[in-house]
DNA sequence: GTCCAGAGAATTATGCAGATTTTTCTCCAT
DNA sequence: ATGGAGAAAAATCTGCATAATTCTCTGGAC
């Protein structure tokens, strides 16, 4: 092989599962994650699954309440919107820095990015998932180049909280916009335009996803959770 | 009762005081840590340990390596640049954002830690640790209002590698500089100025804290690590 | 009848002592 | 030096023991 080894521990395996489960919102908010359940359904033992459990209430993707156990975070309306905005903060911040920095390696990485994202649908249940990816990835492209595996990391948590917000809404009944040429303006923007321009199709492109999922709240369809 | 009880547990017992070691720099930069050896220490089984070092791995405090263990984490140069260059573009939005939200309380709760300050010398072995913690909290003061609890996280993950990078320094024979004029300074500006001069403050207050553990890596103190 | 307090049962989280697997070290032959 | 068998050390995992919390039910006060 010409890979490296790099063989995962069976704890990582589960923290791996249960991440992707409570982003993709298999999960309910506010879901008691109960230790002896969790290792049964893996099939594991319980302290490979507190050690999972444990790694991600680091990353406030569960939430530790001592000797009570674990559980997955609710939302909120007022958690979304600071969310978001700081967001904003920082993936302008991110990208300026990116776009100050700027290499061919970096503006082609971007071109691919955006191509593969137009391979899928967002609208078809069968691609979402793929969708989801690419569309990560593309906006993990964008910032790559920013100089800081810091912000790119901050960014990335932050990304990951959105995207459970996005895919828990689905599950009720929010339609997710294909927005294509939306990437695509924001793309040229990045790569011919003026940082400030791109730095503001960034923003609206995130408001506008905050936006629709507000609305979800305002009608009181993400309420208990 | 009026206080809810919140017990601890063990395995966060050793989380704080394992968290506390790596950042006072008790652990070297790149030692390893054998989880056998650290459950003799604090007396506690492996499980616990194990645990610990998980929750520490994912705010970076610590290195996993897949089925070989933890170790702490190596220092260097670019690594430091890095550190407080992410960090200055953190604080300094968390900062205007914070002096745009102005408020009452806000403002006496910054008097009072630069007050707090002032009590202790940072040349003063005995009153290191205190003069530490109530420089922390002053500049943790400063940003309290930014109004984003995930900004502020940010900046404390970054200050506690900071805080790292400062006191493994002492080791090497780095002298604090006592700086109570530079916070006062600062805490003026901030109070009654304008947000770019408070930042531009507050940028350099950090770059001083730079140049100083850059002089000892230039000067080979802090090779190995 | 409703509400509350509290004892005790049931459930769940936490911790520990090895068993098992993987990596690392040692030493010898090439 | 290089490669590799085997020993030693270390990490990982399991199953169970212990401790804490949560639930259930009873009895009484109002």
């Amino acid at each position: 092989m010409a890979k490296v080894s790099e063989k995962t521990t069976l704890s990582t395996t589960v923290y791996q599962k249960l991440r992707g489960d409570i982003i993709k919102g298999e999960f309910r908010p506010g879901e008691k994650l109960r230790i002896e359940s969790i290792a049964g359904i893996y099939g594991v033992g319980s302290n490979a699954v507190r050690e999972a459990l444990s790694r991600l209430s680091a990353e406030r993707l569960v939430e530790r309440y001592e000797q009570r156990g674990f559980a997955v975070p609710a939302i909120a309306l007022d958690d979304w919107r600071i969310l978001v905005r700081t967001r904003c903060w920082l993936e302008t911040k991110a990208l300026e820095e990116a776009m100050a920095n700027r290499t061919e390696s970096w503006e082609e990485a971007i071109v691919l990015a955006l191509h593969r994202l137009s391979r899928f649908r967002s609208d078809d249940a069968d691609e979402r998932g793929n969708w989801e990816d690419a569309h990560r990835n593309f906006h993990r492209a964008l910032l790559a180049n920013c100089g800081s595996p810091w912000l790119l990391e901050f960014c990335d948590v932050l990304a990951d909280h959105a995207t459970r917000y996005v895919l828990v809404s689905h599950a009720y009944g929010n339609k997710k916009r294909q927005g294509f040429s939306e990437h695509e303006a924001l793309m040229k923007a990045v790569l011919h335009g003026t940082a400030e321009h791109a730095c503001d199709l960034l923003k609206s492109h995130y408001m506008k996803t905050f936006e629709n999922i507000e609305v979800l709240f305002k009608d009181g369809l993400l309420e208990h959770s």
